[in-house]
DNA sequence: TGGTTTTTTCAAAACTTTTTGAAAACTTGA
DNA sequence: TCAAGTTTTCAAAAAGTTTTGAAAAAACCA
């Protein structure tokens, strides 16, 4: 298999995959360019690679270092500025997962905290609304207490002593 | 709070929080109404509620029915069919991580092992690209290994010993 | 079987998101 | 300060997704 052939798919993969899970398909892709890539790459070389507009290489390229995982690079003699992704691994994982907590996670959570103060209504319906929106709740919390673990776990005790506790198979 | 504000609160943060997802609203917000409803409902109820069109209503049903986390409901004497959601919360969990596990994760993973036969091409370039692609794959075939873990588990283990291992704050 | 109710289908319309590209703003070095 | 290079902005266009509604198909019953 030739590296171009490899890269097209590997890009174009990462795309989709980004994309079934909310994520703009163009920034998985910048993403995807931009981990493979042993360099920096600079605007118009993204620009090019993936047939994109400058407008859209900008934008995509802002929200991904919002994102906080990919950043600036600055290359001495040359004016244009150049990127690199986070090549952490684990530290992108934790990033993403911080990020998606934050704003998708925890108002959900609140919502459901919030929505249990019902009172007047139909009995049966609060009842029933009572009891499912309390079990997510709990649920929800629970989630964000994994998720904070992880956040602050190591990955050699997440991926070494975790997976061994779980009895891991491959 | 009254039973009518609390569940218009519910049913669009639950959609909001799907479209986040990659789930679409209206499959989230469906959902969110039979989760909460005592009593399976029935297209016109759902077209009612939400006011969605008949197509709609019928094509997401159709969704939801396939994800397998609302089921038909038959109402002896009534001609029309009623659907209700799964309501055990872990086994609803379950289905949703087993279902893009399949559809999202695993072509990613096979796509991975797939790219890193790549030979020919510029040194540099390869030798990053596979350096990167097989630690994505080692990653993602760790990841799939725990989500099996999570679907043969029983949600006691889950959140009891589990938690507790980690050594759970709430 | 025929009439009635219910479900499904799908092309077109409405809506949403993404992308473009050109102009404006900014940065830098001389 | 100026001029060339570079980045940012954003209104409009394109692309993509969801929704509608009416017609067709299927299910049901007498």
């Amino acid at each position: 298999m030739h590296f171009d052939d490899a890269k097209k798919q590997f890009v174009q993969s990462w795309g989709t995959f980004g994309a079934d899970w909310g994520i703009n398909k163009a920034m998985a892709q910048i993403h995807a360019l931009l981990l493979i890539s042993p360099r920096p790459l600079c605007t118009d070389e993204i620009m090019e690679e993936l047939q994109i507009s400058r407008g859209n290489a900008n934008m995509t390229i802002r929200a991904l270092l919002n994102w906080g995982i990919i950043s600036k690079v600055i290359i001495p003699g040359e004016r244009k500025e150049y990127f690199e992704s986070e090549k952490d691994l684990w530290e992108m994982v934790k990033r993403v997962i911080s990020e998606r907590k934050k704003k998708e996670l925890e108002p959900v959570a609140k919502m459901l905290e919030a929505v249990q103060a019902v009172s007047e209504g139909p009995e049966k319906e609060v009842a029933e609304f009572k009891r499912v929106t309390a079990e997510l709740s709990s649920f929800s919390n629970k989630a964000v207490d994994l998720l904070d673990k992880v956040l602050k776990a190591e990955q050699h005790w997440f991926f070494g002593t975790f997976f061994k506790w779980l009895g891991g198979s491959k």
